[in-house]
Order: C-alpha cells, then structure tokens, then sequence
DNA sequence: TTGTAAGCGTTATCAG
DNA sequence: CTGATAACGCTTACAA
C-alpha cells in the first residue's frame, strides 16, 4: 500500500508538502496542490491512520463494553452510539462481556493497550477497585461506581414509580414486579423500591420476583413468569423491568388464558422498538436510548479535550401506553 | 502512558530486553525477566498496540459493515462474530451504514485508512464495481458481487422452498410472501424466487409483496400487511422473509380479529430470538447465524494468511415449527 | 512556498 | 544472554 514517500517521490515534493495537502496546513501553491492530489490518486493512497494515531498517542476508537448486543436495549444504545462517535470522528470498538468479569477486565486490559479514546461501561461485574485506577476517559452506563467517575442513566426510580402508579391507575389489586438480579449493584434496581415504595404507601399487595445472577438467559424468564402466576394467581398487573421480560409475562399469560389487558395490566420498561412490535403492543417506561448514547459519548469527549464534565447525569422517562394497559 | 523506554531505564535493562520479556522471546535470565515484569508493573505499563500495529502494517480489527445493529438478525450475527473474533485475537469495527451508499463507501474508506485486517460486508448499496478495485480481505454477506470476491449466506432457496412447501402441508389454499424489496441486488430474493416455484408446481394461488427500499423503517411493514389483507382477504398462509415482519403479520391479524394458526398459518424467518418471545412463538426458518459469523470471520482469517478460500459459502437452513403453524 | 530531520512506541536485525 | 540501531508512516519544529 502506498505511502506518503512513494506520493512524494512520485509527485516531485517533499513528504512533508504532501503531509500539508493533507492535512489541509500552511501554504501551498495551486500547482503543488494539484500534482500531489493527481499523485495520490493515481497511487490510490490512503493515509495510514496508525501512524497517525502513533503520533497523537491515541486513537480515534471508542470503546464500548456491554453485557450482550443481542439485547434489544443494547443494540438501541449501540446504534446510536455508533452513528453519533462517527459523526464526530470516532470510530465504535464493540465488546460483549457477556457479564463474565473475567472477559470484562480482559477487555478493559485490552483498550488500554490500543488507547481507545474513553471507554463506556454499560457492564459491571467488577469491583469498584477494579475502577478506581483506571485513570482513563470512562462513564458508567446505569451504574454509579464512586464519585470519581463520571455515570448515566435515565431516572429509574421515577421509571418504577410512573410504572407503578399506572398499574394502580388501571385498578390493579395486587400488583407484582419482576426485575433483572437484585444483588447486582446497577441503577436499574431502583425501579424495583420505587415500586415498592408505592405500592406500599398505596397500601396496596404487592410482589417482586428477580432473575438469577445471569441475565441474558431468556428461558429463565419463563420459569420465572410460570412461578409467579402459580404462587401468585391473583396478581392483575405485573411491572417487568424489560420489554423483553414482559413480552415473556404476555407469552405465559396466553398460555393460563388470562386475557391482557381485561384479566391482566401488563408494563414493560425501556420502549425499545421491539415493544411495538408484539401483539398486544406493550406500554412501556420509555429511557431516552439516544439521547443516553449520545451523552455517554459527550462526557467522554469532553474528557478527552480535558473539559468540566458532570459526575451524575440522569435523563427524564416517559410513560408510552399501548395496547397492554388499556382499560376496557 | 509508560513506555517501553520507561520500563528499560527503570529496570536497567535495554528496550530490546523488555521487548523479548514482553514476546517472551529468546533467551532471557530469570533474574532479569523478573526485574522487568515488576517493573511493568510497578509503571502500570500497557504495551501501546498502535505502535505494534504500525509495524505489523496492520491492526488486529476487522471491520463489520451492516445496515443496522438494532435489527435483531444483525445484533445477533454482531454477538457471535466479535465473541469469535475476540477468541481469535481480533477486535471488532462496527459500523451502520443504515443503507446509505455514501454512508458505505466512507466506512469502507475509512477502514483501509484504519488498516483493518478484513471487512465484513452486510451492506451492499453499492456498485459492483466499487467493491472489484478494493483489493481487500473481504467477505460479503448474503451478496454475491463477482466472481472474485468471496460470498456467505445461508441456504436461501432452500428456506424459501422449506417454508413454502409448509404452508402447502398446512393445507394453505392462498398463499403469500412479504419480503424486503426485491429490486436490491441479495441473495434474500431467492426466498421468493423458492416461493414463487413451489406454490406454482402445486398449483396454488399466491401474491408477493415486496417493501420499499429502505427496508428499516418498521411502519412501513404494517402498511404492507394491511394492505395485503385488504387486497386479498382470502389469504390463509404467509411466508414472511423475517422474523419482524412475521410480528406485524400476527399483529395486523389480531387487530382483525383472524386467529392464527386456526385461521391463518405464518412463517417468518432468521430463527432470532425474537421468534420465541412473541404470542403465538413464530414458526420460522432457522439461518444458522454462529456459523454464519464464525464462517465469515474464517474467511477473513484465511485471506489475511493467504490461505486458499472458497468463493462460494453457503450454508444449510432449518425449519423450526412453533405456534404459528400448529395444526388443530 | 518548500524541505530536512526528529520523534511517536514498538520489533527485528545484527552484533557482541 | 543482552544491547544498539534501523525501520514502520506520519506530523511538526525549524530552516531555507
């Protein structure tokens, strides 16, 4: 592959008048401009980025791990992200930690070595120790690791307290929520005491069943839908904490014949496009998915240029009804 | 960032020495492979990857290009690929391109400036004749460009033939098949091409509906199915080519209160996840996308070592039954 | 307006 | 067993 000293030979110029046409530096004349650019393409050149980023000591690579891009909410947030860094001249270093802290730290380990930009961690298995000598660009996706590092989420608490508060709205009787790990220290457990927190001072019954320690595997979901209904059969409205997780409540729901939403309210979280696309649609806790990816991003730009930048950055939910909720 | 140089001085050795420590190439005393690696660890040092990269005249990433994480078949195909890649020492580019042809060809563009080790395409928006000049590790997926540039896909025929010919078991009299828009230049046409073959060697009556171009603005699958049950009430099976479409088939049906599988068979197609989550499960056809990914990556690999490839990549397709096509 | 040379952090070659 | 030095492809002082 041609570099800039073959377009320099070639063109009759200095490597360091091609670098100036290049990069766009300092004075060149018309003629010069020309030659190199004639030169360059005939070469079919293509700056080498590597040395570039050698030079700069940094890349222009910014790394995000999460637990599985294959989750409805993260191949959201990874789209946008995406589409978001380049605009901005950066390119997306995709990771799946499939929530193994082994393969998370690897990864960590990894971006250092090819000086990623800054990092965005929307897995944490990880001790805060772990964290804390990272000394790196960095923001925490629905995790707030210490007050030296920066973090973003949307606000779950409000997230479970409008669910909630819905499902009371609806009429509900007794109520339940089922939700992600409750031992694991993400944000996201919020919305499980906002319920909570409503329904008891609704004076209202109440449930709230969690997954075991790995997330991503779905079937469990079903168990845990069946287990609720037949410990619980007179719950009337259940608030999961995923669209996911609720399209998993529809499915068993069709299965025992209780109708959503005559016998059963039913509300997910995240509004991914996937809650559109079941039947019943599901009304869902919208995060800001964009908006979030695109501030994940800001915070570590601005890191990068060594700006202020705010250590909490909570974003607004939006309550979205659809066809679960209904009232008749 | 410490340097090799750092670690040298401090340890009292040559750059040379803690380059081998770090290879753990040639011969080295125990003594001074110690003082080293304490020393690295004492300087918190991270082998700057861009600099060997540099040298190696390439980086260890390969680039992906697909139209779109957030659709259920990509961020799957995405998962498999980096967790293999990953395995195999490479890193993963992702990029959308959200089927824009300028969008492509600046990703494509700034790859080779990136020294990627190999592209992956799932994008073709693109002239043929923008890819024959590449000169590049490449595979392309469900695309098949030239002659000299090695494709991957599944079997879609056969998947085409498959689910066709279960909707005849079924006992469909008028069937139908929705698919993206067949004027782009994939391999995905041959589902419908499958379609249109069984259901005339049965003698069946069938209509096929294609989307517009863009094939990822999901309203439009609504408009699509509605009018297809406007126009042709009667239908009683359908193949659509993906699992999301087969979503807003359930969905459309169910707003006009025609039961499936009693009064209506559907099958859908990928076999994601997502097939499995909805109410009813979605019959589908299964492309297998580990292999999938896997395959695409090996490819990568062999043109990286100049190892000898096939051109021509296809793998088998199966069926996999689920409510929507369950007989009484 | 253009050129020379040093340096970014590694590894490879050659020498000891 | 260890070290000096050149090279990878680029940008940037500093000169001219």
């Amino acid at each position: 592959m041609a570099t800039i000293h073959d377009v320099a030979e070639i063109a009759g110029v200095s490597v360091t008048t091609v670098s100036r046409v290049l990069n766009n530096r300092g004075y060149i004349s018309d003629k010069t401009r020309k030659k190199v650019f004639e030169t360059m393409q005939a070469l079919n050149y293509h700056p080498n980025e590597i040395a570039r980023s050698l030079l700069r000591k940094q890349s222009n690579l910014i790394g995000l791990i999460i637990p599985n891009v294959s989750h409805p909410f993260f191949s959201e947030f990874t789209l946008h992200l995406e589409t978001y860094a380049y605009q901005n001249g950066f390119k997306l270093l995709l990771c799946n930690s499939l929530s193994e802290p082994d393969k998370e730290k690897d990864y960590i380990e990894m971006m250092r070595k090819n000086r990623v930009a800054g990092i965005i961690m929307g897995s944490h298995t990880l001790d805060v120790s772990e964290y804390l000598n990272l000394n790196y660009p960095i923001v925490t996706l629905d995790r707030k690791i210490a007050d030296s590092i920066p973090y973003l989420s949307s606000d779950n608490y409000a997230g479970g307290q409008a669910a909630t508060q819905l499902l009371i709205d609806c009429g509900c009787k007794k109520i339940a929520n089922i939700c992600g790990n409750l031992s694991l220290p993400q944000l996201a457990n919020e919305r499980t005491s906002a319920f909570r927190d409503i329904a008891t001072s609704n004076g209202i019954e109440y449930v709230i069943m969690d997954t075991e320690t790995n997330v991503f595997e779905y079937g469990q979901y079903e168990t845990l839908v069946r287990k609720l209904f037949d410990e619980h059969p007179d719950v009337d409205g259940i608030f999961a904490t995923s669209d996911v997780m609720a399209s998993y409540v529809i499915k068993v729901a069709r299965s025992l014949n209780r109708q959503i939403p005559n016998d059963l309210k039913v509300i997910g979280y995240d509004d991914t496009q996937f809650a559109t696309w079941t039947a019943p649609s599901i009304t869902s806790i919208k995060q800001p998915i964009e908006e979030l990816s695109n501030l994940a991003f800001d915070i570590i730009y601005k890191q990068i240029n060594e700006e202020a930048i705010e250590m909490h950055n909570v974003l607004p939910i939006t309550l979205v009804e659809r066809e679960t909720t209904s009232l008749l």
